[in-house]
DNA sequence: ATCGTTATTGCGAATAATTATCAGTGACGT
DNA sequence: ACGTCACTGATAATTATTCGCAATAACGAT
């Protein structure tokens, strides 16, 4: 979990600001969020935050590898706290939730691939979209929104 | 290679408009072109096309499947024909340059992960980024531009 | 602790990409 | 050839994000 010292190690200064935001990404029942559901956490909480603020300071931490942006289907980009180790997303298109998973066998593939086309990689972004079991059944998304679940092939995480 | 009559499958008229967008993505040089790409060529070329239309007939495309779009860093569109084969991208972060591959291994892994997950896939994103072998030796980008590369799989494409 | 420098913030305006509105036009079945 | 209705073009509207700038607040030096 990215505490106060890293603003400091990424050369930022620990501002108020950042330390709202660091606490919403780190404490939020959601854990993507996009700048606007940052925003709005923060005026709920009765904080006075600039949305270019918020703007800002989620696309320095990005910098400073605090936080991951991804760009879902739609465009607009939707920010996690980069805690954990690397995984990719399983995005559900009926009711927008996410799972996230790792598979080694994919990563190793990846590298592969990278490797026949003479390319030293050095990120990659994979993102598998379709229905969850919940909204076909029931229409209804029954995944638990709080505690994401986490695939992780035989190998464990990357 | 999509053709007229596809327009018509898609229960969409075959009009003008989108006759000739249907064209320039077919004869680009360029393979993957934002709305604004697809505008400015038809503009060039002294037709007489609105950028509301361009950008419907794109989004009707997608639907009827002739093209697929691609949200690439940055948040902005790209569409690419949808002629061959489903593939996927590895993109040189210093020139740009775009391969594409399928890895049959890849493709199957994922399908695994969403039955896993409970999931019904029905597509997915995955780019790889990194520095292509010219890029790193000579600083030059040494593909072919015109004709990309396709790697394929021991096991063809899907 | 106070002070000064300089990064940071908040606000509102600006931009970029895309979508909506709507009156006029053209494709296509009859 | 005709009438209907999907389609188009021009422009306004939206959405997401960034910019410009004066006011403010961190943090090191005193």
């Amino acid at each position: 979990m990215p505490s106060n010292s890293d603003l400091k190690k990424a050369g930022l200064k620990t501002t108020l600001p950042r330390l709202k935001i660091l606490r919403i990404l780190e404490n939020s029942s959601v854990r993507h969020m996009t700048a606007e559901d940052v925003y709005k956490t923060l005026l709920d909480s009765g904080e006075e935050i600039g949305l270019a603020t918020v703007y800002r300071v989620l696309t320095q931490f990005e910098t400073a590898r605090l936080v991951i942006r991804h760009n879902f289907e739609g465009g607009r980009s939707v920010f996690e706290l980069n805690d954990e180790g690397h995984h990719d997303h399983i995005v559900c298109s009926e009711c927008g939730e996410v799972f996230e998973f790792c598979d080694r066998t994919i990563e190793e593939r990846q590298r592969w691939v990278s490797d026949q086309a003479g390319f030293v990689l050095d990120g990659h972004s994979l993102y598998l979209y379709g229905a969850c079991e919940g909204m076909r059944k029931s229409g209804k998304c029954s995944i638990n929104k709080r505690k994401l679940p986490t695939i992780l092939s035989k190998a464990g995480r990357d």
